[in-house]
RNA sequence: GGGAGUGUAGCUCAACGGUUAGAGCCAGCGGCUCAUAACCGCUUGGUUGGGGGUUCGAAUCCCUCCACUCCCA
């Protein structure tokens, strides 16, 4: 019985269109997602939307379309970067999903029966912008008279009846967790601070709103719908089929890993603990929050004039070349930076230059001078070998990257087989062999395509469609694609013939100057 | 305003308080011709954000200032 593997991206809030940021998120998850299933394990990757909150029914409004319409139109667009992306996710939730809605009412009973939701009255000024109350010390007014909050956005006061969820309660338990689980939530630098947070005095949450109706409604009071952050964090668990707990899907809670954005580690981290303890839920192992993508340095704003349309990114680029320079150029938990000359170089230099080359320089030689045959191997020099053993090492060293989900290591890593292999294929010149000794030659041809098998295969979880058009013209079955195929045991099929090969990632050149 | 973090070569990043601060990309020079003007070798390039301190010894520890990011208020 393989081990299950049940990963989960955050899911998106589709007030508007999707940026890079969201398209950086899903590859990283994607990447890890098809890695583990490469690997054997019983996966489980889940992505979405979160459709509900003021700001969608606000925002619906004013464009004249019911809250449904809007979220339906834009989770849409959403779900098309990600295929556009070949993000392989198991399910695409929305909120408004029928069974979302019955595991988000269960995770209420299940806290009420707990004893932890009262009912109160939640005064304060507003912002629905930032879907966050504020003291009236932290709003001013503006000269034309509007109160604003201290993001600059308008607040209104809000004076309403709301359940409130008592996660003063759950303090010492939370900070017993962070002790207890010193991996619970990474990377490092978060932690310390929801730590922090956490030892200042937590104030129970307000977990439902009566202003509007565009959610989960509370069960047993329908006025009211749930808090937008409770009913999100439940998509979590109602991908794992909750509340049954006889569902075949069961089977993968608790879930292995939650990738956020590092902005919402403290709903993660806090606040998605506290429910589940109250709802005597078991916690996710852990919760990873990644930096953000930068603009050449600079964050992307609107007024900036520096957003970037992932698809046209993808369009531009190629799929594969930006799920590379997402992975390999930006150290997970950390933010990087982008700008089109460094897409440009890094991709020309690591794909064209260093993987597509290598491919194409030795498959091009089996088809020219054998036949397209991989040829019967002769004796291995120690040359030979030692490429052999680097190639052979790389699904444990990557393991242990995708473990510690940093990708770009993982990538280094096969990148570094690249080049001994590019430099092997240099030393051994089986341009010169060919004329004195084409045993031998063979042999280079076949050690170097070995090794590009390897590496195509690894190359799976991060460059999925280019690594199948390599495997494909190596003539590897479908079957034989999996992990188990790494490593020594099973080499390339001397008896493989190869058709003619092409080139599978091409150079970037510039447009034509305007 | 408070907290956390970052700042190292033109760019992206490494470096348990311990030889001369490393690697990739870019650039320059040379080589090769199997290959996608690709590949291989060599080279240039640094006051480790500024200033002060601790130490036999600091990129690393402490103080302070500056810039940027995130969280909180």
């Amino acid at each position: 019985m393989a081990s299950t593997y049940y990963l989960t991206s955050a899911i998106s809030y589709p007030n508007g269109a999707p940026h890079i940021g969201h398209a950086y998120e899903f590859v990283c998850c994607d990447a890890l997602a098809r890695f583990k299933r490469l690997d054997g394990y019983d996966t489980r990757f889940q992505i979405g939307t979160d459709v509900h909150g003021q700001k969608m029914w606000q925002t619906a409004r004013d464009l004249g379309l019911s809250p449904r319409e809007l979220s339906d139109k834009n989770s849409d667009v959403f779900q098309e970067m990600t295929d556009l992306l070949n993000v392989s996710y198991d399910r695409f939730i929305r909120t408004s999903d029928e069974d979302h809605h019955a595991a988000s009412q269960a995770i209420w009973r299940a806290i009420e029966a707990n004893g932890d939701i009262y009912k109160d009255v939640y005064s304060g000024w507003y912002s629905v912008r930032d879907e966050a109350y504020y003291d009236e010390s932290e709003t001013s007014v503006t000269e034309e008279g509007t109160r604003i909050g201290p993001q600059g956005t308008p607040v209104e006061w809000v004076d309403e009846e709301s359940y409130f969820f008592r996660l003063s309660a759950y303090q010492d338990q939370l900070l017993a967790l962070y002790e207890e689980q010193p991996d619970y939530i990474g990377p490092a630098s978060r932690k310390n601070e929801i730590v922090s947070f956490v030892k200042g005095d937590l104030n129970d949450l307000s977990i439902s709103r009566t202003t509007f109706d565009w959610g989960v409604k509370v069960p047993g009071d329908e006025k009211h719908v749930m808090y937008v952050w409770l009913d999100a964090l439940t998509n979590y668990i109602t991908g794992a089929g909750y509340p049954d707990t006889q569902s075949d899907l069961w089977r993968f809670w608790p879930c292995d890993v939650h990738i956020i954005g590092k902005d919402i580690t403290r709903f993660h981290a806090v606040y998605w603990p506290a429910f589940l303890m109250s709802a005597g839920i078991e916690l996710p192992k852990r919760v990873f929050g990644h930096g953000f993508l930068l603009n050449s340095g600079q964050k992307m704003s609107k007024s900036l004039g520096n957003v970037v349309d992932p698809f046209d990114m993808a369009k531009l680029y190629g799929v594969d070349q930006l799920r590379y320079f997402f992975l390999r150029e930006v150290r997970f938990g950390s933010d990087g930076s982008y700008s089109h000359e460094d897409i440009v170089n890094q991709t020309n230099a690591s794909l064209a230059n260093n993987f597509g080359n290598l491919a194409q320089r030795s498959l091009s030689m089996i088809f020219k001078n054998c036949d397209g045959a991989v040829a019967p191997v002769a004796e291995l020099t120690d040359a030979d070998q030692r490429l052999l053993a680097d190639a052979d090492a790389l699904l444990d060293t990557c393991r242990v990257a995708i473990d510690r989900i940093l990708p770009n290591e993982a990538l280094d890593a096969i990148w570094a087989v690249l080049d001994h292999a590019n430099r092997y294929f240099d030393e051994q010149a089986p341009w010169e062999l060919k004329k004195t000794d084409p045993d031998r030659m063979r042999t280079v041809l076949y050690v170097t395509a070995e090794t590009v098998r390897q590496v195509a295969i690894l190359c799976q979880a991060f460059l999925p469609e280019s690594a199948a058009k390599l495997l494909d013209q190596l003539k590897i079955a479908e079957e034989a694609r999996d992990f188990v195929q790494l490593g020594a045991r099973n080499r390339l099929d001397p008896a493989t013939v190869i058709d003619k090969p092409q080139g599978v990632f091409p150079r970037f050149i510039e447009p034509e100057a305007a």
